[in-house]
DNA sequence: CGCCTGGTTGAGCTGAATCAAGGGGTGTGG
DNA sequence: CCACACCCCTTGATTCAGCTCAACCAGGCG
């Protein structure tokens, strides 16, 4: 069974692209009173890249928002493998979901600047308007969609699928020149795959004229319906 | 490389193994205030094996609590495959992570008894008595745990692996004869596995003395250290 | 009794991991 | 200014775990 090979990509009711992604892109607009809140009672911090960010099992003190940079959330298993849940990129919120411990580690892709808030102020803030609190809500019920994707995805897809949904996730719906901050590892590390399997799925993706490579780090998504992207 | 490359601490807090899994076996104990809500407001209702329960995209209007049997929740990718995310067992809860619509498909493994209550009136009862709402968040902060958990075992676990991983955690700590309600399918759509692999995973672990097995649905763990279970 | 569903087992194939070698860009030291 | 080193990426060769296909078996039920 495996997969049927379709170019469409499995799953999910609205396919398995981007669903929600919480107050991603246009903080805004998609979560004013959250945004507002940090722009209230935020301290601001700068990382390095590979600095670490917060560790797994230490007190969930804080909320997190990317003002820029991207931010990877993983864990290591006992013999040094690391999953990547997921890359957080400028504007997206991290550390909601969390109870009293962080279940995750954070660290810095590249240079990352990043605004936080303790967690008190953020319980005062959601008893205090609503808004707020399903907001929250919100937020953490995307990050469980967004897992659960991504659990499909590792069960369903092979190499060269992973990447292309990855990069299709990390491209959004436009078709620009997108830049990548992390590495070919980083990548594997996010899709379950090596990082030679990613190498080598970008040639075959380039190959088959799906996406188009500038060095190793830009990219842009080409529509498979020949239906081009700029020349008329 | 691959693995090594790193110094810092390994792995999960304690092993990949059961960490929350919510308000799971002891309800009485372990969330009175969630277990209470359900005494006063909930109905009760029966299912037989193979009953969809509530269906992925339609409103997410109430929450639910097992009475009796087996729940598996899953999603179904165009080609038709199945991922099962989870399967809920007596005592256990479900639902609280949903926001306007659900994002699974719940189905009766066997027989199933729910009982369950509108989110409103949940939203009421949160409102008025902190514990519960803070029970409802440990919840789905358990629930987002397990589903890392799983994710973690999907890309680093072989299949028996897997399948060990997954006897642990239905048998628990205890070391009683366990029964399975669910098909080898069923397990495979769980872990990744085609049916088959799940087969012969069974085998391979019985044939290493890791497992006791009885006829195809009733199993006991054996320890590993030659420290037997029942003998003096 | 035969059918049907679910489980087991075998044979062969294949996709991705692993092992290994080489390339390009950037930073540093001679 | 060049040389070397280091990091990351690419590509090739080999291996192997798990999927697929297929046959067979056991129990439940009409």
């Amino acid at each position: 069974m495996r997969l049927a090979r379709r170019d469409r990509l499995p799953a999910f009711p609205q396919s398995l692209h981007h669903a929600g992604h919480a107050g991603a892109e246009a903080p805004a607009s998609r979560s004013p009173s959250l945004a507002e809140v940090f722009d209230r009672f935020s301290k601001t911090q700068k990382y390095e890249s590979g600095q670490t960010i917060l560790i797994h099992g230490a007190p969930a003190e804080r909320r997190y928002q990317v003002v820029s940079g991207t931010v990877r959330c993983c864990t290591f298993t006992e013999d040094g493998h690391r999953q990547i849940f997921r890359f957080v990129r400028t504007g997206d919120f991290f550390g909601f979901a969390d109870f009293e411990e962080w279940h995750f580690t954070a660290e810095a892709v590249d240079e990352v600047v990043l605004r936080s808030i303790p967690y008190t102020i953020f319980e005062r803030e959601a008893a205090a308007d609503q808004r707020i609190a399903r907001e929250v809500r919100r937020h953490v019920s995307d990050a469980l969609a967004t897992l659960e994707r991504q659990l499909v995805m590792l069960s369903f897809l092979r190499a060269e699928e992973r990447l292309l949904w990855f990069l299709t996730e990390q491209a959004g719906t436009c078709e620009d020149l997108v830049q990548l901050p992390m590495t070919r590892q980083d990548i594997g590390d996010h899709l379950g795959l090596s990082l030679e399997t990613v190498s080598r799925a970008f040639s075959t993706l380039r190959r088959q004229g799906k996406i188009e490579l500038h060095g190793s780090v830009r990219y842009r998504m080409l529509e498979p319906e020949g239906r081009a992207l700029d020349a008329a």
